[in-house]
RNA sequence: GGGCGCAUAGCUCAGUUGGUUAGAGCGCGUCGCUGAUAACGACGAGGUCCGAAGUUCGAAUCUUCGUGCGCCCA
């Protein structure tokens, strides 16, 4: 027996006890352990951050990343999935801040780096248990006790190896970058962090005067946004392509010059009246000199020069230079440049350095501190925040006669995220960069080589962040990362790079563990990975292998956290100082998977890190002995990635905006009608979206799963919608439900249990296995249908194989969920009479009991990857009876291979006819109103093409039932009902008669179709005389549609019209009679909850006279189909009555189970 | 400002190398079916396939330009 299937299936509460099931039972570990010796399905875990709290986008990225593994494994392979978490960086470091409530550098250093790191690391699993109940409870399989760690040991060991590697390849070096920084903090920002921090303020802008030495009376007229950068003035850009005029100021008489086409906007602003003098290319501009309007620096520099590279010499600054970034869009075309205060002024500074010979281009010029006050460098301000000198400097510009005018202008600018008070600066930093620009070519190599999806990233977005590809800026001044593993000579400041901590140690002269050491002594709980972290590390040094007498001391830094990330592939296994081979093995990833914010992150991290370390060297690079053996081929470290789409938060606000984010039955009761609906973002400061919880417990894992699958290509932003969540339930999980529940309760009332028909080991009862049961009768000879839904079946098997094969979940649920519906709504819709008959030992009820016996098992196979739940839940009943006899668990099984025998095309096309006859036969009955419960004499369907006639007369039966008719007749001569039309199958003729095509679309509907038609049946093909050619068609190059006439009850298809006959006899009208009743006693017997197989009573009051021939003509059809043991006329005592109308007529009926 | 993507029914989305009735689910309306189904089925309304130009015998699909939106970067 199967256990009885609840009709009101609770799915939340099922997936809790199929979860126990599992963790008792071990299911995961026993799908690798009996994978253990197959071929590896590499998967990468991108590393979460467990200091922050799961969120429904997560719920995404962690069901895709279940999915493929888990229908790898069914396919054959073993795939090892090793959790990880991504553990440094400024949020955590954020976080701990937050907690003690200081901001600022100084104050973490006032607090203690020490006891900050503790906080750190502690803080990392802040969310841990969120995040370990999240990933179980949405049934994503991954080894969380063994997930790897950026702060560990081992890891950050192995990210010390690589860098090593880097270094001593002369790819890691020091250079100044340009930062977002925050003066206040004393940090740079992370491009991220910056980008969270716009506002739009109003900041003064100014047009000011740089008199050139060379033309009297004449200046350079420049505009800026920061007049606070004016003091450090190096250079004046223009655009060498553009039109430069000399202006005369009717006012004061000076020139100016400016970009031609600017000049009479800024003459209208500045209410001046201007004279254009001169037109010149900003080309004859280059290197003339000009004088700054403060004298800081010009005034010991301002004639100095320097030799330049090429021969001969130049002036070192304050000359104008030629950039490509100048345009007229906004200011005057000509750009004030101070390298310090800005990125794009300071790759002109560098590119100004590398004209000159080393040592004598211009030096950087930066008059401000770190922390954002003025130097001595500038008297005039000097500590003072450079924001709050503008006014001053205006003031000193007009004092000077070098201001034309100043304005307000309105722009966006980055402001500290945290401290929103503070405006950022670009600031210039020290910084530590890998040289990936060299290898731009090798990365683009490897990228052509990854399967994306969708393909677009491959040359989009991601092809062209690798074009324009700078070095990598790695370091940070922080404190929580991982260290960087340079140690620098304290005599003569040469560097070398450390590998490991055992390394560090035995370098001669090694002192600086005790720090640590007593650490842990006053704190033996603090775990043994913080030795290799700040501040333990720097306080280890060694004797310099430079100079004698020299120490080594390590350099403060510590390292983007995106790096820790992008080295997963090896450092998640401590390589190359522990498993190597298991590193081997593991590498490159098969499959990945993220979020589209990826792509200029783990993405990127992962494919650098990968081609700078595996990829080929030239032979001059042939540093380290692991080199040999580790260049892979591309690509690597994935082959396939999923790009997933951005999740949107859904919610519902009043009308007026003053209730935000609500759910929609909350804005429905609290709103009335004035809500609307929004969707946006997800924020979790808005909290504009439900927690994953909450959908578990009300909707399950596997609607959420289902409805990540199912509904879009997973690279197409998602609406986390609950609604739609919920929607996908009936769609799919209770359909299938509602097919295996039907078929529990049958198979129990009838004693079909294929535990008692099956002897021996059942394993995972595929058909083979099946075909040994009693009364288990070969396919072919098994009634057609059975046969159908086999072959539609084994169609899905092959479409859904092939697509995830491809990683097409998309595709391979539509033709699962088609499935689904051809199973529900066909085979068991067609077939419940074989299910309900009497005879329980027929051939032909075992026929249908096995064939959705095997569909049912095929299927949860088929859906394991996708609903596991469910597909666990049905397999448990399913093959549950054999107890141990069958496989434990649904996920212990191979995928369902195709089994080709059973596919039968032609079938399908069949059956696709039939199913369209009966639908158009449904459709024309709505049309005459006439309901399927009133028998009609006759239907008549005609046919596009006689082909199929044969088979559908013998099926007849199907289609009386179907459709409730007495008489079905198949013709491909309707002339009475309908007419054709012929038109050119336009994919097979298009290649051959091109240009003619109008004209033999046009001929065929110029002539008679049935003319047509006669003359390709007798002829074989038709003769068609256009623009002079004469065409040969045969029967592929037209198709034949049909067109009903007016007047008749038809509904049409394109090859099939099916036509009603309407008149109804009066036996045929009682006929309907009786089915009403039929339909009422059944709903009275549902109301009254008897058991399927109850006997009943049966009582009817009623005067019309027609409804009691109807009775007595029907009496056993009446009988039969509600287990009537006799009908009386009249009521029955004790019986409350139903009050009806039947036949027009009002009826009593009474219901009473016998023996009752 | 640059790059990438998207734009198809009221909503959310499919739409296979270009082929002539553009689909699904939901929602809405009408009706029906039901002893598996708190289900289901049928029918209907609803589409300038964002706009314009081009290529082609033929364009939702290819090309160019434009518009709007999103994301990334500056």
């Amino acid at each position: 027996m199967f256990k009885p299937v609840a009709n009101n299936v609770k799915f939340p509460a099922l997936e809790e006890e199929i979860l126990t099931f599992w963790r008792t039972r071990a299911i995961y570990e026993k799908t690798l352990a009996q994978r253990a010796t197959a071929p590896t399905f590499v998967f990468y875990e991108g590393p979460p951050t467990a200091n922050g709290m799961p969120h429904p986008g997560h719920c995404l990225t962690r069901a895709i990343k279940d999915l493929f593994p888990r229908y790898r494994t069914m396919r054959g392979y073993l795939c090892q999935r090793k959790a990880g978490w991504d553990t440094h960086g400024l949020p955590v470091e954020v976080e701990v801040c937050k907690e003690l409530g200081i901001h600022a550098k100084e104050e973490i250093e006032a607090y203690g780096v020490e006891p900050f790191i503790h906080r750190c690391q502690e803080s990392v699993w802040r969310y841990m248990k969120q995040w370990e109940q999240l990933t179980e409870r949405l049934g994503f399989w991954i080894h969380l006790d063994e997930a790897y760690v950026t702060y560990h040991q081992s890891y950050v060991e192995s990210v010390w190896w690589s860098l090593k590697e880097l270094f001593d390849r002369g790819l890691l070096y020091q250079g100044h970058k340009i930062v977002w920084w925050w003066a206040q903090g004393g940090t740079a920002l992370s491009a991220g962090e910056v980008g969270q921090g716009y506002r739009e303020v109003a900041d003064p802008s100014v047009y000011v005067c740089f008199p050139l030495l060379d033309e009297a009376n004449t200046s350079l007229l420049v505009w800026t946004t920061t007049p606070w950068t004016l003091p450090n003035n190096q250079f004046a850009a223009v655009h060498p392509d553009l039109d430069y005029v000399t202006v005369r100021d009717e006012q004061s008489g000076e020139r100016l010059v400016l970009a031609a086409a600017l000049w009479q906007t800024i003459a209208e602003k500045a209410k001046r009246t201007f004279h254009v003098e001169e037109t010149r290319p900003g080309s004859a501009l280059l290197g003339k000199r000009y004088r700054p309007p403060f004298d800081y620096y010009y005034a010991a520099d301002g004639a100095r020069q320097g030799r330049l590279r090429s021969g001969g010499r130049d002036y070192i600054a304050w000359r104008v230079i030629a950039a490509d970034f100048v345009t007229v869009d906004s200011g005057t075309g000509v750009v004030h440049q101070a390298p310090a205060f800005g990125e794009v002024d300071y790759e002109v500074l560098l590119a100004e350095q590398a004209r000159f010979v080393d040592q004598e281009g211009p030096p950087l010029i930066c008059g401000v501190g770190p922390d954002g006050r003025f130097t001595d460098e500038v008297p005039d301000y000097a500590g003072r925040w450079v924001k709050d000198v503008d006014k001053d400097v205006i003031q000193q510009l007009r004092a000077a006669g070098l201001l034309l005018m100043r304005e307000q202008y309105l722009h966006e600018y980055p402001f500290c995220w945290r401290a929103e008070q503070d405006p950022l600066i670009q600031y210039p930093r020290r910084s530590w960069f890998i040289r990936t620009t060299a290898f731009k070519e090798q990365m683009l190599a490897n990228n052509g080589q990854i399967n994306w999806l969708p393909e677009h990233i491959r040359e989009g977005r991601f092809g062209n962040f690798l074009e324009t590809n700078v070095d990598w800026a790695l370091s940070r001044e922080r404190y929580w990362g991982t260290p960087l593993p340079i140690w620098v000579c304290d005599q003569s400041g040469k560097m070398e790079a450390v590998a490991s901590y055992a390394e560090l140690l035995a370098k001669p002269g090694a002192t600086g563990t005790e720090v640590w050491e007593q650490a842990k002594r006053a704190k033996p709980e603090l775990p043994d990975d913080l030795r290799v972290h700040k501040p333990y590390i720097d306080a280890i040094t060694y004797d310099s292998p430079f100079v004698p007498g020299g120490r080594m001391w390590r350099v403060p830094e510590v390292i983007d956290c995106w790096y820790d990330s992008g080295a997963m592939p090896f450092a998640q296994w401590g390589y190359p100082h522990v498993n190597r081979e298991r590193f081997a093995s593991q590498f490159p990833a098969d499959f990945i998977s993220e979020a589209l914010d990826q792509t200029r992150g783990w993405f990127y991290s992962l494919l650098a890190i990968s081609t700078l370390l595996f990829g080929p060297r030239d032979t001059a690079d042939q540093t380290d002995a692991a080199g040999a053996e580790a260049v892979h081929p591309f690509p690597h470290p994935y082959r396939t990635c999923i790009v997933l789409g951005l999740m949107l938060a859904e919610w519902w606000e009043s009308a007026d905006g003053k209730d935000r984010f609500l759910s929609e039955s909350d804005a429905r009761s609290q709103c009335g009608k004035k809500f609307v609906q929004r969707v946006g973002k997800m924020s979790k400061s808005l909290r504009n979206y439900r927690s994953p919880q909450e959908i578990f417990d009300a909707h399950g894992a596997d609607a959420l799963r289902w409805y990540f699958f199912a509904n879009q290509a997973p690279w197409n932003s998602i609406i986390y919608s609950e609604r739609a969540i919920k929607e996908s339930i009936p769609e799919f999980l209770l359909r299938l439900w509602n097919v295996y529940s039907f078929f529990v309760i049958y198979a129990n009332i009838d004693g079909f249990d294929p535990s008692q028909l099956l002897a021996g080991e059942v394993g995972q009862l595929d058909g083979t296995t099946l075909a040994r049961g009693r009364h288990y009768r070969p396919v072919n000879q098994r009634p057609e249908i059975d046969q159908w839904v086999l072959s539609e079946l084994h169609q899905t098997i092959a479409v859904v194989v092939e697509r995830m094969d491809a990683y097409d979940n998309y595709a391979a649920c539509t033709a699962i969920n088609g499935f689904v519906d051809a199973l529900s709504n066909w085979y068991v819709r067609r077939n419940r009479d074989r299910f309900w008959s009497g005879d329980e030992q027929s051939a032909d009820k075992f026929d249908a009991y096995w064939t959705l016996y095997e569909c049912l098992l095929t299927l949860s196979k088929v859906i394991a990857p996708f609903v596991p739940f469910v597909a666990e839940a049905m397999w448990q009943n399913l093959a549950g009876v054999f107890g141990d006899r069958g496989v434990e668990s649904v996920h212990l099984c191979d995928y369902p291979l195709v089994d080709s025998g059973l596919i039968d095309p032609e079938l399908s096309d069949r059956m696709a006819l039939l199913r369209e006859i009966a639908s158009l036969g449904r459709a024309a009955r709505m049309n005459a109103k006439l309901k399927v419960r009133q028998p009609l004499a006759r239907v008549e369907v005609i046919l596009a093409s006689d082909r199929q006639q044969p088979w559908l007369e013998t099926h007849h039966e199907l289609l009386q039932e179907e459709l409730n008719v007495k008489e079905i007749t198949y013709a491909t001569q309707g002339d009475r009902y309908i007419s054709y039309l012929v038109q050119p199958n336009f994919k097979r003729l298009g290649p051959r008669v091109g240009r003619l095509m109008p004209a033999v679309k046009q001929a065929l509907s110029a002539t008679s179709g049935a003319a047509l038609l006669e003359q390709l049946r007798s002829a074989g093909h038709v003769l068609l005389d256009v623009d002079g050619e004469t065409l040969t068609l045969d029967h592929e190059d037209l198709e034949v549609r049909l067109q009903a006439k007016a007047g008749w009850t038809a509904a049409q298809g394109p090859r099939v019209v099916v036509v009603l006959a309407t008149e109804l006899t009066p036996e045929l009208i009682r006929e309907g009679y009786a089915q009403d009743l039929k339909r009422l006693i059944q709903e009275r017997r549902k109301a009254l909850q008897c058991q399927y197989t109850d006997r009943i009573r049966l009582g009817l009051n009623s005067g019309n006279e027609e409804l009691w021939r109807a009775i007595e003509e029907n009496r056993d059809f009446l009988l039969q189909e509600t287990l009537a043991t006799h009908i009386v006329a009249g009521p029955l005592s004790n019986c409350e009555p139903i009050e009806c109308v039947v036949a027009d007529t009002p009826v009593q009926i009474y219901v009473q189970v016998d023996g009752q």
